[in-house]
Order: C-alpha cells, then structure tokens, then sequence
DNA sequence: TTGTGTTTTATTGCCTCC
DNA sequence: GGAGGCAATAAAACACAA
C-alpha cells in the first residue's frame, strides 16, 4: 500500500536526519534545533532528544517511574556494535511514545482535534516522530474520543430514560387510584339513582306525599360528590339514559307492574349507603338488589352503562 | 513467573473529496 | 488518481492478580 508504511520502513530514522550524524550526537539525530514547548524542558530530568523509535529499539517507556532519557544513543551502550547489528537484522519493534510526548500530543489535541499537513509536520519535527506517527496518533486518539463520547451520550439517555421511566409509572399509580375511585361514585350513584326512581313511580301510583326514605338518608354532601364525578349534568344524564330511559319498555313495564302486585311500600329498597364499605356497596349493586323490586333489571347492561360513565367521567375530569 | 485483560501503536481496506 | 479519514483489526507493551 502506497500511503502506508511497512514497520521495518521505519528504520532508516528520522526525516532527513543522517544516519551517522546519530552515531555521533549525543543528542540524537531527531533533535530539533528549534526550542521544545517550555513543557517538554520543565518537571523532568528526562531531556527531550527526539524520537526513541526512530533512533534506539530500547524500551525507553518510563516504567515504575524511573527515568531514562527518551531515548539512548549507540555510543552509551556497552556494547553498541551489537546493538548497531541488532539495528540492521531486526524488525523493528513496536514501541510506545514517552509520557511527554503523549502530553505534548494531547495538548495539541485539545486545541485541534484534526491534523493539517503543516501541523502535523511541525509536531513531528518537535516530537522528533515520522509525521505518520503524529498522524496515526492522532488517529487514535480520535476514535478513542469518540468512543468516550458515546459512552457519555449513553449514560445521559439511560440517565434521561430512568426519569421518565418514574414519571411514567408513577402517573400509571394516580390513573389506577383515580379509575378505583371513578368505579366506587359510579356504583354509589346507580344505586341513589335506582332508589329516586322507584319512589317517584309510587308516588304517582299513590298519589301520596313520599316517605321518601331516600330524602332523609341522602344529605346535600352526598349528592355534591356525585356530581363532582361528573362535571357536566348533561353528560350524566346521557349516561344514565342509556340505562334508566323512562322511554324503555323494559323500565315502566318491570316497574310498574311489580309495583302492582307487591301492593306494600316495604319493598322500597333504599339503604343508607353513605356508612358502607366499598364491598358492602358492590355487594348491593350486584348481588343483594332484591329481583322483586327490579324485575327487569338484568336486561339492563349494567357494566356497560358503567362504563360509558366511566368513560364520560374521565374525560370530564382530563379538562 | 506467568496467564490474562487492557491499552497503545500500527496496518489494512474502504470511502470521500478535490 | 492521490491524499486523508475512518472502522476494524493485529500485535506489542503494559498492568496486575495468583
């Protein structure tokens, strides 16, 4: 591959830096004659001498905190010769940049995350690297940022995800408690509304001022709370017609005739239910109604009705 | 010391832009 | 078509527990 440059490429040194010149300088071929980034030159006895991988195959990663120069020149070594052999007959090995030049690096990388050509050669001459290490390097540490920062995103949206997940089950509660309550003032209501009916069909049959048991036990209070449930009369009455229209033959008829035939106003089933528990009241809604009092009354969709009720209610309460 | 997991450096192949 | 960027990946270097 033309733009990539095989490992053992690398030997030959630095951009136009002659090789015998870095047998013979102290300071290695890579130095640049320019000043260093007052960074590099303070808080370490390691002096900045250019590239290690360039020059020397020895780890010169500062392990453990010791210090060693960036990296060595052939004529410190005791044995330079072999090493200069090794030089020449061994791949090179990949090595790591020095802890200043890492920083050097991520400074630079925090001013411009992307590299211009003039850039990246002047990093280069100043780090003593090939301008393909600043730029592999610079590579990297991209994908490392972007990888970083899908991390942050994620946990912002898990973070996002968890409020609303709490908000929501939360108004999930209220809506359950507000529908238990809906059904009870529903149920309470049929059973007032059974009570008023019946009373006003004997008083008509009588022709006598009720006893009106229902006046007596049913206060102002009660009735306010039914019509709390519904915040406008005529939608009640929409769903109370579905269930008590006096145009149903089923009503009168059932009515009327049992009315007839009990011939005793003991029948008049109307409890005081403003001292009774939620399964006391449900308990006379569905089961404890006498058949004799409604005849009919199971030809009536009771859970239905109750429903559309429910429905209407609900809507009358979302305003 | 060694096995193992993580990090860093470098390569490869593909894509886009000029 | 060349340069440069990116994703995927290899491999060396490193950290660390057993």
């Amino acid at each position: 591959m033309i733009k990539s440059m095989a490992t053992g490429g690398r030997v030959a040194g630095c951009s136009g830096s002659n090789f015998s010149a870095l047998l013979q300088n102290q300071r290695g071929p890579c130095a640049t004659s320019q000043p260093l980034d007052p960074f590099f030159l303070t808080g370490s006895s390691s002096s900045f001498l250019g590239s290690r991988s360039m020059v020397s195959f020895e780890d010169v990663h500062q392990v453990n905190g010791s210090t060693r120069p960036f990296f060595r020149t052939f004529d410190q070594d005791e044995n330079g010769d072999d090493e200069l052999d090794e030089y020449f007959h061994q791949p090179e090995k990949k090595r790591r940049l020095s802890v200043d030049q890492v920083h050097f690096l991520e400074k630079s990388f925090e001013v411009e995350n992307k590299l211009e050509p003039e850039r990246k050669i002047q990093l280069a001459k100043e780090l003593g690297l090939q301008p393909r290490q600043v730029a592999i390097w610079f590579q990297n540490r991209r994908a490392r940022w972007k990888t970083k920062q899908l991390e942050k995103d994620y946990e912002a949206l898990h973070t996002s995800y968890n409020s609303l997940k709490a908000d929501y089950d939360a108004l999930l509660k209220e809506k359950d408690i507000l529908k238990a309550e809906v059904s009870l003032l529903t149920d309470k209501m049929l059973l007032r509304e059974k009570g008023n009916l019946e009373l006003s069909d004997k008083d008509t049959l009588s022709q006598e001022p009720p006893k009106n048991p229902i006046g007596d036990s049913t206060s102002e209070g009660e009735v306010s709370k039914v019509s709390i449930v519904a915040c406008k009369q005529e939608d009640i009455s929409s769903a109370k017609s579905d269930i008590f229209d006096s145009d149903s033959p089923h009503y009168t008829d059932g009515v009327h005739s049992s009315l007839l035939e009990a011939g005793d106003s003991s029948y008049v089933f109307e409890p005081d239910q403003s001292d009774l528990s939620q399964d006391e009241e449900d308990n006379l809604s569905k089961n404890l109604l006498p058949s004799y009092v409604f005849p009919k009354l199971e030809d009536v969709n009771y859970s239905e009705a109750a429903a559309s009720f429910e429905d209407h209610a609900f809507w009358c309460w979302s305003y």
